[in-house]
DNA sequence: CTGAAAGCGCTTACAG
DNA sequence: CTGAAAGCGCTTACAG
């Protein structure tokens, strides 16, 4: 009664079986090529009685191709990946493809290669500062398809990325402290060095202030890294001074989580003494208390449209060089907005 | 100045260069057999030249293993998930293997296949009811590699488990709202039907009950899925027909959160009117406003320990086949009790 | 310690 | 429409 384990079931003997070569069995399989209708019934019985099914790697090695995608991250613990995991995953598997993920960091290991690359899939999505200039550049020029998601390309080069508009709405959150909320003095958590969400979220930090008069204060400019952790500890020894100041731009929400609880802890009340507002608006943050004011990221749409855009190189269409997703300030109660009805 | 790509350099081309064969090559690079030194550094200088990266599928057609691991979840949205696949990628690759990832819902899909099997991992791990019964036991059959994750094995196979300790866990919070807050007339919100955990943690409900002699009312129990949606529509239905109550128990944090909308907009206030208690302590719990009462779940170990299982299997040691790990409740203000300090 | 050769399970020109 | 055969890039007995 028991089958023959499948993975010992070769297109050889489906042949044999069936009684024809191989080579129609294959190319009944793939549909590439016409076979009588007589002989693609016999094959498929008997595939069928056989339990049979392609050897994948085998197919991998005749055909140069391996129908898996990567996708590297840096990290996939945050709350934040998941929906960009679940993106990309939505698209891959639609497209009756694989998906490899892993988490890297370029400089982080020494010279060891990255885990995902044209050794083991069609293609790869690049997340942040995963991969530096010159891994992408390398795989650029091998022609490896890649598509970069939050970060733009090196050198010019035209490989398609998708992100999301962090300046303007940067400085449109800013604009809403300093013009609504009559805020003077605001304190900017900053992310990790070499992440461009951190530069231009920074950027539009600085035009707001200018925009406004008001003077850019180096000292009301913590590290946080995006990280919960490292905006606490910051937003602590910053507070520890005693310093003058009216309002907190977390650039991530998780560094306003930080913040928040280094400023309840040392008797703040947000938004009552001081305003905060944060940046991305993962899922934790309309449950905040008080409800965070925040810039809407849509980052599972950013994972599809990454996915989206290297299926289009995968089948040689041109894909868009530059996605730019639309943000859009959320407001809440954190910035002392009144009560605002939940969504 | 430019290298020779390097999906182009084979095994053939570095044995050609380095004077020597094929297969004195593949052994130096895989190490399985000794080569002289002079010759070792003949091959490794012209692998650095030619910049050789062996082709992962030669390799794996040749030695019939694929070195990745597959991960089967139901979703990749929920926030859930990402310590789990946090926990699980970290092992797969500390070991040198990749992590393909689908998610699948048995019988969702007609016949079509599990994107991950046999044909392209050495082993994998099964979230919950991602796979059925029949499936796996077809896989373990065949003597697949498997580890099953939030699940037991179907017929006592004797197939790795590990999951969280539901029953006492849900046992003890209902005590606690039981002989602490004196409810009496206690909501449960339910998971998914064929779920595991929904099961126990509705065991530990009834028990519960029963051991303080307080009726099992079906009224009180709402399918919850472990969706927020859900929940919150469940809550709002019930809340329509004014019930008696004067707790809920929602089996998992997502459900919390939308009963706590639903209590919300109904008027009620969490804990002076009703008591919350959830199931999980995802991330976002402790900054519910009120902080959620729950019970912990170390859902990283999870998926930690879930993949070091499967190594086990793949390395011929004996895998431990329950892995049960211990949770705990965590007292916040949602059940009622005073503040407690943040964690 | 090293090499020649078969084989892993497919696909795909090339003929017919 | 079908088959024989080469080839994808490796690994691994088998000899020596």
């Amino acid at each position: 009664m028991t089958r023959p384990s499948s993975s010992s079931v070769t297109i050889r003997d489906v042949a044999r079986r069936a009684g024809v070569s191989v080579a129609t069995v294959s190319r009944f399989i793939n549909r590439n090529a016409v076979t009588s209708r007589e002989v693609s019934e016999r094959i498929q019985k008997v595939m069928d009685e056989l339990n049979y099914v392609p050897h994948a790697t085998a197919r991998q090695l005749a055909t140069r191709k391996t129908r898996v995608i990567g996708l590297l991250l840096t990290n996939m613990f945050h709350d934040f990946f998941a929906p960009l995991l679940s993106g990309v995953e939505s698209v891959v598997s639609q497209n009756g493809y694989n998906l490899l993920v892993a988490t890297y960091r370029s400089g982080a290991q020494k010279n060891h290669q990255p885990p995902v690359g044209s050794h083991n899939t069609d293609g790869m999505l690049v997340f942040a500062d995963s991969l530096d200039n010159t891994q992408i550049t390398r795989l650029y020029t091998r022609k490896f398809p890649l598509v970069l998601i939050h970060r733009t390309s090196p050198e010019d080069l035209p490989i398609p990325c998708v992100t999301v508009e962090n300046h303007i709405a940067s400085r449109n959150i800013m604009e809403h402290l300093i013009t609504h909320h009559k805020k003077r003095h605001i304190v900017f958590l900053r992310g990790p060095a070499r992440h461009e969400d951190s530069y231009w979220r920074e950027e539009g930090y600085r035009q707001a202030l200018q925009a406004h008069g008001l003077p850019f204060c180096s000292d009301l400019v913590l590290s946080g890294g995006f990280e919960r952790d490292m905006s606490y500890a910051a937003m602590r020894e910053f507070l520890s001074a005693s310093p003058v100041f009216d309002a907190v731009f977390a650039s991530d929400d998780d560094s306003a989580i930080g913040a928040l609880k280094a400023l309840n802890e040392s008797g703040r009340r947000v938004p009552e003494d001081v305003a905060l507002v944060g940046f991305n608006d993962i899922n934790l943050s309309s449950f905040l208390t008080p409800p965070l004011t925040t810039v809407h990221a849509p980052t599972e749409q950013v994972g599809r449209m990454a996915a989206q855009q290297l299926f289009r190189i995968l089948e040689n269409e041109s894909p868009d060089l530059v996605t730019l997703l639309p943000t859009q300030v959320i407001l809440r109660r954190s910035c002392g907005c009144e009560y605002i009805p939940p969504e």
